[in-house]
Order: structure tokens, then C-alpha cells, then sequence
DNA sequence: ACGAACCATTTCCTTACCTCA
DNA sequence: AATGAGGTAAGGAAATGGTTC
């Protein structure tokens, strides 16, 4: 599913540009910030809804690495131990070897030959942003510059890597709230299977012998605590019905409203 | 109102794996 | 059987736009 997502809007990127695309590329290169404001603008200046909707999505495609405007592809192989990238113009089909200081961002989040880089950090970097991520899930900007400094990296990176962990994080919980409700729904509509097959053994019961159901139903109460059936008549308690209904109702509700303790439950 | 921080979503790149000629 | 090319899925870094404080 996320493949076809990815496939659908890949196509879309590639798909030809007019005149106003240019421009809005044009901009989205000049001035990222600029383009933002200009927005508002444009949202009165466009007629209709979908227009703009159109505009504001080739406006972010276009913004892409390897755009469809970009006249030179970029193939980069990255050498970890060598720390250089190797750059082929496919145009010139001559092979550059770029030292790591031309490639790697300024302070700016704007690209030199209109492209983003694409770094993996390191093993160690990785390492200690866990180990950090693992005492705090979030930093304060103090933090943030030190530990950019530390891993020589810019502080934006860091704030990326924080906030790409903080979804990994909540992406995983998700998955795992979703494998309990999952389960719970499937014990449920055991249940509930159960407890109807119960009801119609009841059923055919006061069908067949209505006097002595009616009179076992007489001497039945019910606990105002645990919501259990007694039998005052026999002292016999918890009957099927009301022991399961009673015990199960808290505990569905609770599943629901925050699926992650329904495991300690 | 403005900016910083954050989040959700999307885009792009790399890597690993698979299939096929 | 080995190998290289091409396709694809997954994971991660970064961009983007919106929201909140």
C-alpha cells in the first residue's frame, strides 16, 4: 500500500510542466520563504479549490531533488571510509570526486547544485542520538546545539533525527495498540458467540419448563458489588450470564480507551 | 502578530533482496 | 552455477505545511 502511495505520486512528479510550474520552481529555488508567504496570495489570486489544490502540489514536487528541471542527474555513490562522493554528470559522463566539505550543507537549507543531500549518519552518531533519545525524547535548544556540535552535525539535523524518532516511536506503538485491539475484538466476538448461544439455550430452557424457570428465577438476586446472581434458594452463586457480563464489561472499556494497559489488565 | 517547536505527511535516496536473462 | 541488470520493498533523512504555545 505505502509502495503504490509512492508509485502514484511518483508519476505525478514527472508528469510535464507548464509554464506556471516553472515559475513556481523558479521561486521554490530562489526562496523557499518567499514562496510561503506568497502563498496567501496566490490561494485569492486562483479561482477554484482544486486549482489551487494542483498548484500547492507540483509547488512541493517541484521543490524535489532531481527535479524534472534539473538538467544534470545526479548519480552519488557514498564511500563511508574514503568520505568523499563520487558525482557522475550524466550529460558530460565525466566521474567528480567532491570532498564531503563541498557537499555537506551550509547553514542554509538551500542546496548547492539544487539538490538535497542524502546523508547516513554514522554508526556512532546514531548511537549516541539513541542513547540521548533513550534520557529525553525531546530537546531544548541548548541541548540541541551541543549535541550538534558534538556529532558535527547541524542543529536542524539534530531536530530531524528527534523528530523522525519521536514518529518511528509512535508509528511502533500503534502497530502494537493495533495487534491488542486486534485480539480484543477477537476474544469479544468470542464472546459474545457464547454468551449467545447461552441465551438460546435459555431460551428453549423456559420454552420446555417455563414453572421452573420462573421459579429459579424468583429466588435469583443480584449483587450490587460484583453484579453477580444469587441464588438465595440454593446458596449457589455467579451464574454463566452474569459472571460473564460483569467481569468483562470494565475491562472492555478500559481495552478501548487506551489499548496499551489492556496487556497489564 | 510573530517565531520556535512540534507533528503529520510527503519526497527522495540508499540498501537489500529477488527475479530473470 | 555465477553474474549483472532491473524491479521492488523497507528504512531513514529531509522538506513541507499546519498547529500550538
Amino acid at each position: 500500500m505505502i509502495c503504490n502511495t509512492r508509485m502514484s505520486l511518483s508519476l505525478g512528479s514527472s508528469t510535464t510542466a507548464t509554464p506556471h510550474d516553472e515559475s513556481i520552481h523558479h521561486q521554490n529555488n530562489k526562496n523557499r520563504k518567499s514562496i510561503n508567504d506568497d502563498h496567501q496570495e496566490l490561494t485569492l489570486c486562483l479561482s477554484t479549490s482544486s486549482e489551487f489544490t494542483n498548484c500547492n502540489m507540483n509547488n512541493r514536487q517541484l521543490g524535489g531533488v532531481n527535479s524534472s528541471f534539473s538538467n544534470t542527474n545526479v548519480k552519488r555513490e557514498r564511500d563511508a571510509s574514503l568520505e568523499e562522493e563520487v558525482v557522475e554528470n550524466l550529460e558530460t559522463k565525466k566521474v567528480v570526486i567532491v570532498s564531503p566539505k563541498v557537499l555537506v550543507d551550509d547553514d542554509e537549507d538551500v542546496h548547492k547544485y539544487g539538490t538535497r543531500k542524502k546523508l547516513r549518519l554514522t554508526k556512532e552518531q546514531s548511537d549516541v542520538l539513541e542513547d540521548i533519545f533513550k534520557e529525553h525524547t525531546s530537546l531544548n535548544s541548548r541541548k540541541k546545539r551541543d549535541l550538534a556540535r558534538r556529532l558535527s552535525l547541524r542543529p536542524r539535523q539534530v531536530e530531524v533525527w528527534f523528530q523522525n524518532r519521536r514518529a518511528r516511536t509512535k508509528l511502533k506503538q500503534t502497530e502494537v495498540d493495533c495487534e491488542i485491539l486486534r485480539k480484543c475484538y477477537k476474544d469479544l466476538k468470542y464472546e459474545n458467540r457464547r454468551l449467545n448461544k447461552e441465551l438460546q439455550e435459555l431460551k428453549y430452557l423456559k420454552m420446555s419448563a417455563p414453572f421452573r424457570v420462573q421459579q429459579s428465577a424468583a429466588t435469583l438476586s443480584m449483587c450490587p458489588t460484583c453484579e453477580r446472581t444469587y441464588n438465595s434458594a440454593t446458596g449457589d452463586n455467579s451464574t454463566k450470564i452474569s459472571f460473564s457480563i460483569g467481569d468483562q464489561k470494565p475491562h472492555f472499556y478500559g481495552s478501548f480507551a487506551n489499548p496499551s494497559t489492556a496487556l497489564l489488565s
